[in-house]
DNA sequence: AAGTCGTGGTT
DNA sequence: TAACCAAGACT
C-alpha cells in the first residue's frame, strides 16, 4: 500500500502542486507593490473601519462600497456612535449598496458590541462570530485583518485562487467545503504577521488577477507554479455557477419598497406604497417579509417607517 | 442544505 | 441581452 501522498503534503491538491511556502514569499512581495490604497486599510481605520468594510463588502463591488464608507464612518466613528442611532437610520445610510439585512445586522453588532465589549471590536474570533451578521469569513477577516492574527480568510477570492493554483481547476466547488478549509489551513504560514499578510494578498490576487473572467496569468506572481495553467486551464465541469435571475422576483419588490421608504421623512401610507408593484399578492408578500426582518416599521393607520427600535 | 436576500456594472 | 458576477450570512 504505498503512499500516494503528493510530496507537497497539501490536501486536495493535485499532484506536483505547489506547496505554500512557494506560494507566500511571491503573493506577498506582489501584493506589497500592487495593493490597493483602500481606506480601510489604513491605520486610521481602526478594527470599526475594518468591520464596517467587511460588512459592506459582502457581495458589494468596492467601488460601490467606497462612497457609502466613506459617509458611515464619518457620521458613525465608533461603534458606540451607531448604537445609539434608530436601526432605520443604518438602513437609510446604506442605501443603494443592496442586501439591506446587512444594515441592520452591522446596528446590531455595535449595540453588542457597545453592551458586551465596552465598545471596542472584540480580538477573539469566537466573539466576533457570536455577533450579528459575522459568520465565518468575517470573523476571520477582522481577526486578521484589523489584529494581524492568523486566520484562514476563505473568501470567494481566496478560494479561487486555491482552487486554480494548487487543486487545479477552473473554479471552487458552489459550496465552500472541509476539503477548502483544510486545505486553506495547511497552506498558513506558521508566522502571525506572515499569516496575515497572506490573508491579504492571496485575496487581492483573486480580486486584481485571478478574477472568475478574463484572468490575467501575464501579470500573477505564481503563474509558473499554478496548477491550472500548467494543465492547460480546462474548463470547469459540473453544474452551472448558480442561476439567480431577478426581475420579477420578491427581493425585486422589497428593493422598490425599501427604496421609498428609505427617501421618505415622514411615514408613508399603504397607497403610496402600492404603486411600486402591481401584482397585490406578491406586494403584499414582500411588504410582510421586510416587517418580519424588522425592516419596516407599521403604524397605525396603514402607516409605514423604517425601524426607529 | 438548498433558498433567500439587492443592486448595478460587465459581457 | 440575458446571464454572470461582486470581501456572505442566515435559516
Amino acid at each position: 500500500m504505498p503512499s500516494c501522498r503528493t510530496a507537497s503534503g497539501t490536501s486536495g491538491a493535485t499532484p506536483g502542486a505547489p506547496d505554500g511556502a512557494a506560494l507566500h514569499a511571491p503573493v506577498i512581495a506582489w501584493f506589497e507593490e500592487n495593493a490597493r490604497d483602500l481606506p480601510w486599510r489604513r491605520p486610521e481605520a481602526g478594527p470599526w473601519g475594518v468591520m464596517v468594510s467587511e460588512f459592506m463588502l459582502q457581495q458589494t463591488p468596492v467601488n460601490r462600497v467606497l462612497p457609502v464608507y466613506e459617509q458611515w464612518m464619518a457620521r458613525w466613528p465608533r461603534p458606540a456612535d451607531l448604537a445609539e442611532e434608530a436601526p432605520g437610520e443604518a438602513v437609510r445610510a446604506w442605501g443603494r449598496l443592496g442586501y439591506p439585512r446587512r444594515a441592520l445586522r452591522l446596528h446590531g453588532a455595535a449595540v453588542a458590541i457597545t453592551e458586551r465589549h465596552g465598545g471596542d471590536v472584540p480580538t477573539q474570533h469566537a466573539q466576533l462570530l457570536a455577533l450579528p451578521g459575522i459568520g465565518e469569513y468575517t470573523a476571520a477577516a477582522v481577526a486578521s485583518f484589523a489584529y494581524g492574527q492568523r486566520h484562514a480568510v476563505l473568501d470567494t477570492n481566496v478560494r479561487r485562487v486555491l482552487a486554480r493554483a494548487v487543486t487545479g481547476t477552473q473554479y471552487p466547488p458552489n459550496a465552500t467545503t472541509a476539503a477548502e478549509r483544510r486545505l486553506a489551513r495547511e497552506l498558513l504560514p506558521e508566522d502571525e504577521s506572515m499569516a496575515s499578510r497572506w490573508a491579504a494578498a492571496s485575496m487581492e490576487l483573486g480580486a486584481l488577477i485571478c478574477t472568475a473572467k478574463n484572468e490575467s496569468c501575464v501579470r500573477c506572481p505564481i503563474a509558473a507554479q499554478c496548477a491550472w495553467r500548467l494543465a492547460g486551464k480546462p474548463a470547469h465541469e459540473g453544474p452551472p455557477r448558480r442561476g439567480q435571475t431577478y426581475a420579477g422576483t420578491d427581493r425585486q419588490v422589497r428593493g422598490r419598497l425599501l427604496a421609498v421608504l428609505r427617501e421618505a421623512v415622514a411615514p408613508v401610507p399603504q397607497a403610496v406604497l402600492d404603486r411600486v408593484w402591481d401584482e397585490p399578492v406578491q406586494r403584499a408578500r414582500a411588504l410582510d417579509g421586510l416587517v418580519a426582518d424588522g425592516l419596516v416599521e407599521p403604524l397605525q393607520g396603514g402607516l409605514y417607517r423604517l425601524p426607529l427600535a
